[in-house]
DNA sequence: CTGAAAGCGCTTACAG
DNA sequence: CTGAAAGCGCTTACAG
């Protein structure tokens, strides 16, 4: 009982080292050891050095909640990805976990912690990161689908948190996205260029995300101006994305739809229409044209490739930190756009 | 410059309430705002409204800096997600992908936040999340052939830190994993009853992970079993994963390697492995079937679809946060092992 | 260049 | 059931 010195069950796990210990090692006070871990340059280099080997010494770490709570900063950027209602583990678009990735990178390049979470439905929905400092800013992201998240984030937003949003489910807020009406017009171009004559826009136009609209609105113009008429076949927001392709596709042979070219509001959703024309027999692209939109992987490995328009993912995940960054520190930034470019691939290069 | 109360610059952002605000409107000490709001059953129904209602009209949250600097938890829990260094953004396995976000899951589920990081290179690997108070415990995952990246971590593991890792680099450590014998068996008798003769493992036997040399066991096992002799071949661990599949394939047409059948390491790799046989005008399944590990969502697309053995991904981020959690409360936990089942799809399913 | 002291905003024994 | 008080471990004016 006596050996481990009265502490208990808390032999194991001593008490952490505070500064004080280490001020007490190094000879000096609390607040030098404070400045010199903290890089003041203020404190002489023969103090430092001596604070840092105690600190080393008595494996001295900084409890970073200490800092937070005098400082009032977290060095935290949270980040919400939306999912459909109990989507939150499956069947996720894949272009999300590809942004994700690289907003990650970009918060760590940027010197912040990122904390992340999948939210999904009402018991699970919390974005006020900030008024519990749990963060510094936030960023969102996710399926349109999910309009009670998308409500609870305008809140948080009008709340007076620094966020921003990949999207645009809502004017009035702070959003990057991509160059949607410029893809739009690109996938039109591409359709046009390898002679499909008759292409219609498989997506949705009420959704509450902007960017489908967007995208229809580019590839609408681009129609026009090469003297087509832009057709939508309107899908179903409630199946999966590739049944939402596969069932367009589905009603637009059933009515007897007259079409040679397809540019999907998404990849996904270019697969499934893929999927549907190939199991009726269609050939692709000597029958029917598709373009996608995203640059997701599976797009590669599809066949025949899925031709594609991809934003500048890496691009995105900075302008999205950076535009938190400038809001956090007050200052106005109007850098929001992304641009995009083509991929050419096999499933709309006919000959 | 009377009128904004002599806070100058801070007018915007006034001081945020504390609870000793929240007190005095309720008319309550400030002890009794802490108790009601942490649900302490010790408070009046009737105060706890009151004081509810007060927080409410100040628009009051707990500054959880000041929870975890008095608590000394912080109820987050880290997860770095190791890359090849360099490959931060792009190129990352999908797999780990589908991991993180169901460890994501996982951790809410638990009541904990998520700490994510994606760490490559030397410069930003820092595993002391615990020791920064950043968080309660760490879940560390990635590619296996980030050496000096594991050797940091195991570092961080033996400085007494709370960490489960997926995967196997050190044997020493926690882990959970799946059930790679039992896939690599999997495999093994999925090739000898669709009639492959002369089926090959490709992948590294030599890897920092144990986990590919567990499915080169159980394989080799089976095909023991069953009268054949194993073969492995191994892939170059510098390329890309697909690539290590179509120069396996190369490698093994141009020195008339005979072979009919195919185990890969990982989706990935089999993929490759597809890309390059057909290339070369080998039919899949007639001529060679193939079969992967991991279940990535690509393997869906490919043509033909690929056969594979999934790991139970719910269940495996279920493990880890549950055996993190024992860990973090100094109790024994010693469920580890991931169930997978087999995904019969057309890439070796012979007639 | 360094030190003494205040204070960030909570939780939690302790006392009643 | 509630309150007064201590203290978690830092940073940062202020003084020298």
């Amino acid at each position: 009982m006596a050996i481990d010195g009265g502490q208990g069950k808390r032999a194991t796990r001593r008490t952490r080292p505070t500064s004080f210990d280490v001020a007490e090692l190094a000879g000096v006070s609390q607040s030098t050891v404070s400045r010199a871990l903290a890089g003041d340059p203020v404190v002489s280099e023969l103090t430092r050095e001596r604070v840092k080997r105690a600190a080393e010494e008595l494996n001295y770490s900084i409890d970073q909640n200490a800092t937070r709570l005098r400082t009032g900063r977290t060095d935290v950027i949270a980040v919400v990805v939306i999912c459909r209602p109990g989507e939150l583990k499956e069947d996720m678009n894949p272009f999300y976990y590809s942004l994700l990735g690289n907003i990650c990178s970009a918060i760590s390049a940027a010197g912040y912690d990122a904390l992340v979470s999948f939210q999904d439905r009402a018991e699970n929905l919390n974005g006020f990161y900030e008024s519990n400092r749990r963060a510094d800013g936030l960023i969102v992201m996710g399926t349109a689908e999910n309009v009670e998240a998308w409500a609870h984030f305008r809140e948080v937003s009008e709340s007076g948190a620094s966020m921003v949003c990949w999207g645009a489910p809502y004017p009035d807020q702070n959003w990057v996205r991509s160059d949607n009406v410029g893809g739009g017009e690109m996938a039109a171009h591409m359709l046009i260029t390898n002679g499909y004559q008759n292409s219609v826009y498989v997506g949705s136009v009420t959704s509450l995300q902007r960017q489908y609209t967007e995208r229809f609105e580019g590839f609408s113009r681009a129609m026009r101006e090469a003297g087509r008429t832009p057709v939508i076949v309107q899908i179903d927001p409630s199946l999966s994305r590739l049944e939402q392709g596969r069932s367009a596709v589905r009603g637009m042979i059933e009515t007897g739809m007259k079409f040679d070219g397809i540019f999907a509001a998404c990849d996904q959703i270019a697969i499934g229409a893929m999927q549907e024309l190939q199991a009726r027999g269609y050939r692709i692209p000597e029958d029917v044209g598709v373009v996608g939109f995203d640059g997701i992987n599976a797009g590669q490995h599809v066949v025949p490739p899925l031709t594609t328009i991809e934003p500048d993912l890496p691009l995105a995940a900075e302008l999205l930190v950076k535009r938190l960054k400038a809001l956090m520190a007050g200052q106005a930034n109007d850098e929001w756009l992304v641009p995009v470019r083509g991929i050419v691939r096999g499933s709309a290069a006919r000959r």
